[in-house]
DNA sequence: GATGAATGAGGATTCATTCAT
DNA sequence: CATGAATGAATCCTCATTCAT
């Protein structure tokens, strides 16, 4: 599921001196696209960072969006966040929260050149556009859903609709991360200390829902 | 101040018909860039929907970037968004902070089309990542202000760097702000009617810094 | 006689203004043309530098050749070179065409950047070309008449036809003028100082024809 | 030494088709540019007389300057003028210069279209004025060198600063060649026939540095 | 599978010249 | 006479994609 738009299930390289150029080709995509932007890539910029062919390139690929996903790809597993999946476990649903926020944050850090492409092609190509949304959207759902626990277990005590709520507050979140560390700019600060950040965003994010302390 | 790039202080026409076409060539850019998006905006398009040669655009503008500065110049005074400025004003700072949202939300949903745009073209053009990212510190530190004045006065009761969580919370409405009125895609609704989105994102925020009640 | 081309007999202003703003055009193409070269000069910017508008250009000038050839006009008395014309005059035939040179050098030293420009203007528009090679040729055939008249007095010894003589001697002369004051480009020195080059190109051309001394 | 201008080290083409292509293109820009000149000479108009695509242009030469570069540089080697370097032969120094002239303008008739190409890309390309630059003063170098040698052995007599005549000499002889095989315009004839240049050159050449009979 | 040359549609930009005011 | 905005033809150059070797 959330399958990396424009992959129209292309087999992949049947040999193995196939599978290390497609290989060296995704790799190669990657660090041009980081340093010249998605627009500005230039698939002749690709090969020749790969070192192969102009035509090779079409082996594997039908055009820049396919490369772009299997960079995606490449990247899915370490940008899948956790989220606020298990909210309803037995821990202290603040730390459980926090938790939660760290790992995003986290992971937004170790993938922010990728983010922020992500960023530039849901501008320009609409199927990425819709794939990003699919994933905001699955984060939204999973911290309504743990929202709505919360609500009903009594510790979210503030009166608003989760959906509606967590679309607010999960958009903190990411728009925070995106703020600190796709956006920086120039500044050199800019952005407070990481755990500093997700003590802040924790700490807002409680709040804001009026979290009440452990009755026990 | 604020000003928008690209603008090199090229002077306004001196004749009548010169404005005229000038005033025709920003408007049919409008149009042209929310028709087709700035990318894929032809500069012919634009003096064909304004129904002038093509040279004529290139005695008011050098490029594209000038055209949509116009653009987004003409737009300003709509766009600018009142702020929290007047937090500490003798009123309710709850309703403040209600009427400072409400007005927020209004001007994007005005302007949806070119905050989407901008959105847009700011991944494409340094000038206006520089621009837009002036526009949201400006934001930022003006409820920064507000926040550290409501601290002060002991009716934010969260203890949290004024700065950074003007950033989150900054954000939050503004990152929910493009979900809602740009990014709507495909869905019908989405978005909750605009009365709740104004309602919850108050709340939020009200209660991520822990307004206290009035005390009298 | 050895009129400048492109001229018309375009009818000189009436009114004092006029005359006023030919000369103002005539100046600043002057002074563009030598900045800028002729090929660069825009008509936009001679009347900007003139201080009117760009339609009053063609109230005195169908187009660049013709404010070139105004310009090259109000620059030909200057440039006029006497030449070797009256080498059969009573003087010494040596100081005569020392004299002569030196006139030659000065001129040219004097309109250097005129004559690059005409240089360039040559290359590029034949009526130019053509007024180019007409002043060289009268240059050449003034020379041509003092050689034979120096033969038939037994002054010049070198038994060569006078005229492939004067366009070898003639040419040598302005050939090392134009590499001394135009085509300078960075040396510093290049070119000897002005009075050696003089001397030398004198005693050259004496030698070639084999100048005998004054028997008496 | 003394490269062509504007050639990047561009690999030459690593295919056969290449070569080909390339030498196309090189014969057919030389072709354009000496039927209507550098200035009016249209890039399409070249890759239509190579009969190729106009991307095809690009793989090989960034611009028109580039092109012309590799045309120049293609005709070097013919282009290459002997000079007078070998003056201190065995042989009668007269019968030496007279065979420099002869190589000297038999090269500039071989090239004469080129050359006029030359001087008119020189006047509009600081790169081709330079290279040009370069080439007269290897030119007026090795004459230099050649009247420095003989001016030693006491064969030119004249008492001249050898670089300021070679200058003047050297520049004699190439302006000629110039306005005779370049330069014809309309004239039927214009110029005396190849032999008498050659003779009357070398003559005057050698008279001016008052070259002394051989003493034997 | 790999190679890399060939393709060519498409769009931005310039600037001399006109002409209504 | 002066003004200066309007005109639009004309060219350069890019680069994703194909395909013969």
């Amino acid at each position: 599921m959330d399958a990396v738009p424009a992959a129209p299930v292309r087999p992949l390289p049947a040999t193995v001196r196939g599978a290390r150029t497609r290989a060296g080709l995704v790799a190669a995509a990657r660090r041009v696209f980081e340093r010249d932007g998605y627009l500005d890539a230039k698939l002749t910029d690709i090969t020749k960072a790969a070192g192969c062919a102009t035509g090779s390139f079409y082996t594997y690929f039908a055009n820049k969006e396919e490369v772009f996903a299997a960079v995606l790809e490449q990247a899915q597993q370490d940008m899948m966040h956790p989220g606020m999946g298990r909210v309803n476990d037995s821990d202290d649903p603040y730390a459980v929260l926090e938790a939660s926020n760290r790992a995003y944050l986290e992971a937004y850090r170790r993938n922010a050149q990728l983010m922020g492409l992500l960023e530039q092609v849901a501008q320009v190509d609409p199927e990425f556009r819709a794939f990003r949304a699919r994933r905001a959207d699955a984060f939204v759902r999973r911290n309504a859903a743990g929202i709505a626990d919360l609500q009903e277990r009594g510790i979210a005590a503030a009166a608003v609709d989760p959906m509606l709520a967590s679309r607010a507050l999960s958009g903190m979140v990411s728009r925070l991360a995106y703020a600190t560390f796709v956006g920086q700019e120039s500044d050199g600060d800019g952005g407070a200390d990481f755990e500093t950040l997700v003590a802040t965003v924790t700490l807002l994010w409680a709040n804001a829902l009026q979290f009440q302390p452990p009755n026990n």
